[in-house]
DNA sequence: ATGAAAGCGCTAACAA
DNA sequence: TTGTTAGCGCTTTCAT
């Protein structure tokens, strides 16, 4: 067994509220009395015992994250921001993979809840109504992270997709491009992957020109290359939006095995701006989203609101911007 | 304020020993009386406390997971596989990344243990006596993870590094390499990419061969380029084994920016598989690890150690094997 | 089959 | 500046 709080206030001969106080720094202790409470505390080695605190004081120092997938390139990056500002502000975090499904999503929120946590930082490709009332029920200081709210209810950490995706459209169009394909998923990534086909389609259409869909089962690597294969005629097109990295690999190696070259016959960008853009050959122009930055800055909110600090907006956009590389670049040295 | 077992006991008309029993189901509770409890439950939607019950169990169904950094691909895909059998068991995850700095890790133990987690899953480029110390002082149950300890005094899951890498060149020399180059990093992953260099070296010297190292500042892409452009005269080499897939990628670029065909002039193998592989032009072969069981084998290892279920080893050694594909293989279709 | 009561190790009034 | 004393919400003997 390992020594208590009432251990050391023994061996420095004061009471337990004395050590308390020196442990928390909750009130003014003669340095003196300090010095004994410290080298008893030395001396027996003790660790005050976090439970035992967090039942006591009703904090935690712990905070829920509910992502959909940490094996995800683009999650583990934010996650990482996450955990950082984290332990920034001496907390810790309880990680939890939701598969971005809603029930199980539910039951997270109910259990991270029984665990007491001071807060959650919450990741789902789209927002239901029974999130919204979830998060009520739970009482619980939330923070959304890449993850829409179009009402503004719950406080969040976003870039604006839209937006994003015509400035790609104009991008490419800047370069010549007159015959713009969009690619992405209409089940898994809802409402993300619709915000950017949203913006994609709107540009196109307000520069007079023909919005082309394909549409990928998923948002993954063989999903793209089964969905470009079978749905375009890659003849019909000149430049590529993808709604994420990886399908925009898959977009650029079928288009290669089609014979197709990049960027000569056709232009290709990416969106998140993950390490694989930088991998792939040519490289992968793309939309830059601040990976690390958003969970950083979600986690730096929540702390914000864990602590009272006054919050200037409960929206938090996060800028983008093009990352150019070879895939949209002619006439390479 | 929401509803505590002493408020189910008086909905119910029972005591708080009896709701206790239903909940844990840690004794007969008569039928009747029982519904009586589960009703009042749900009436006040009554959800326990697990900090309390933490506190008066002295067990919080909470393990700590200490990596290097989940950013990292592998590690995260690693991580998804401890947290899916750590629900299974009904365990959450502390997560906590290390960077690999040894004063952090020992903290973080600490740290851990000040949480009162009921165990750690461990995972560290290299293994000192500081660290074997820490653990010891810690008396939480450890599980090693893709961590190597020479002396088996910590229960750990592995795999055979070194053979990996002898297969890796026999696999080379069967396609008529004979002069294989091992690439990787002699500062940060030492431990690691040390078995692998190891493995390498022994397998070449047996074949009469001659060992060429290039070795990289860091195990990161850019490290990898640079290496490969500075040190290598590649009309010495008809073979490469990378120390992970990124480097792998790297010394790809490098060749063929170079002017080199692989698999024509030389031949690519990495190490690790995770997904970068089939993302790359031609295809890599790598040694494939199973990242996931990886984590999911650590966790129930653990969750053995946790119920005093009988282990018929204290160091797990998991398979690999070589996933060929496009970079060492000729006369594509 | 059920209840009473004593902790678990700490924080936080309230006194002194 | 320090000590005393209640809890925090639960589990777990020990009785009944």
């Amino acid at each position: 067994m390992s020594a208590t709080i009432y251990d050391v206030a023994r061996e420095a001969g004061v009471s337990m509220a004395t050590v308390s106080r020196v442990l928390n720094d909750t009130a003014v202790v003669k340095e003196e009395t300090k010095k004994r409470v410290q080298d008893a505390i030395a001396k027996l080695s003790y660790r005050p015992n976090a439970v035992a605190r967090g039942l006591a004081s009703k904090k935690t120092k712990t905070v829920g994250v509910i992502v959909p997938d940490v094996s995800a390139a683009f999650m583990a990056e934010v996650v990482r921001g996450i955990e950082d500002v984290a332990r920034m502000y001496n907390y810790h975090i309880i990680l939890c993979n939701s598969d971005g499904m809603l029930q199980r999503e539910i039951d997270l929120v109910g259990t991270m809840w029984e665990k007491q946590v001071d807060g959650l930082v919450f990741m789902s490709p789209a927002l239901l109504p029974e999130h919204i009332q979830t998060f009520e029920e739970a009482q619980l200081p939330i923070v959304l992270c890449r993850t829409d709210d179009p009402e503004r209810r719950i406080p969040s950490v976003n870039i604006d997709n839209a937006c994003a995706s015509r400035d790609a459209v104009a991008f490419l169009r800047e370069r010549g491009a007159s015959r713009i394909a969009f690619i992405g998923d209409r089940t898994g990534d809802q409402t993300l992957t619709g915000l950017r086909r949203e913006g994609y389609e709107e540009a196109v259409l307000r520069a007079g020109l023909v919005p082309v869909f394909i549409d990928t089962a998923a948002g993954d690597y063989a999903s793209g290359l089964l969905a470009v294969r079978t749905q375009l005629s890659i003849e019909t097109v000149d430049a590529l939006i993808a709604a994420n990295d990886e399908l925009a690999i898959a977009a650029l190696h079928a288009c290669q095995d089609a014979g197709k070259r990049v960027p000569d016959d056709i232009l290709i960008i990416g969106f998140d701006n993950t390490k694989l853009t930088q991998m792939a050959r040519p490289a992968l122009t793309t939309i830059a989203q601040p990976m690390y930055d958003y969970g950083a800055v979600a986690m730096r909110f929540l702390t914000k609101l864990l602590r009272d600090e006054p919050v200037d907006t409960y929206s938090v956009v996060l800028p983008h911007h093009i990352a150019e590389a070879a895939s949209t670049r002619f006439h390479l040295a």
